[in-house]
DNA sequence: ATATGTGCAAATCTTTTGCAAATTC
DNA sequence: GAATTTGCAAAAGATTTGCACATAT
């Protein structure tokens, strides 16, 4: 069982096959359209989110933050956050819990990915398929439920883990 | 936006129409057979969520247990749940966080379903498809990802509150 | 100038843990 | 009888909130 400090994340969209491309638009633009105050934390903490590989938590986001703002506060990171997730801007991923109960979040991205949790080295890896896409469509068609936000976790082992272990 | 007490579930297998049929298989049997130990209260909180239609989490469980044994404790119920995700007969949610950060479980079915969460009114409704098997399938194919869990979940508005807000 | 956002500290909520007593096989 | 599980109370971890001060438009 997976127990390490970090999550070992070398994600980068595209470690894996995938039939669907991946682009994350501009936040800021976005923010600004919808009339929303841009402060010295938000430029700092979304131009952050935007350029991070990783799926980034509350308490990393904020150290990472420090390094620019030493007097930005953990408050001021949670409530940028869910102003952002409220506005559709970023994702929020629970990874399967493979560090405990916090959050993860990322900039939402053209088109949903689903996100791999190995509970054999902690590996997180990401997949985008058209099949996702479309079997979002099939669900809408046919319960009426108007998706905005989907959420993909898979938790098993990666193809590295899995042979060690087979 | 969806403020009230409690979850207004409804969701009862086979709410919306689906393409793949739902069984639970029993919890206590398979556990014997792992050569778990079968004490009153697991018996007690295995039984409850067997038979629930609704999703529990784990002070809800606590307070419909306590009908039976008043003397169970929390601290027991998570430690049941936890037991009963480790060894695969049970499905821990989230359903989008429309409840705060708790976490909900229900026993483990035949075929992965999706859980759909209305920001309307709060409902939580089930979805099974062979189109997300499938999706299954491929992204193992493609990717060599041993998938032990799966959870899809999605956010966004029922069809009634669809109708209403549009 | 005024509404809005921030830092700080305390509070809240959910889940986990240490330990002595009770229970199961 | 020995090993495992439980209840209780306390701790831990993540997130939210009240309020006085600072900032953006």
């Amino acid at each position: 069982m997976f127990s390490g400090a970090l999550i070992a994340n070398g994600s980068q969209l595209g470690r894996s096959k995938q039939d669907t491309q991946i682009t994350r638009p501009s936040m800021l633009e976005e923010l600004r359209e919808q009339g929303v105050r841009i402060t010295r934390q938000r430029r700092l903490l979304v131009g952050i989110i935007q350029d991070s590989p990783r799926h980034l938590d509350a308490f990393t986001l904020l150290n990472i933050a420090k390094q620019e703002d030493s007097d930005i506060n953990l408050a001021t990171v949670y409530r940028t956050l869910s102003l952002l997730k409220n506005r559709g801007l970023i994702d929020e991923l629970d990874l399967m819990h493979l560090q405990g109960e916090k959050h993860y979040y990322e900039a939402k991205t053209s088109s949903d990915h689903c996100h791999m949790a190995c509970f054999g080295c902690g590996a997180i890896l990401e997949y985008a398929s058209s099949a996702f896409e479309e079997l979002k469509r099939q669900i809408t068609t046919d319960s009426g439920f108007q998706i905005q936000v989907a959420r993909l976790e898979l938790g098993g082992l990666c193809e590295k883990c899995g042979k060690t272990k087979a």
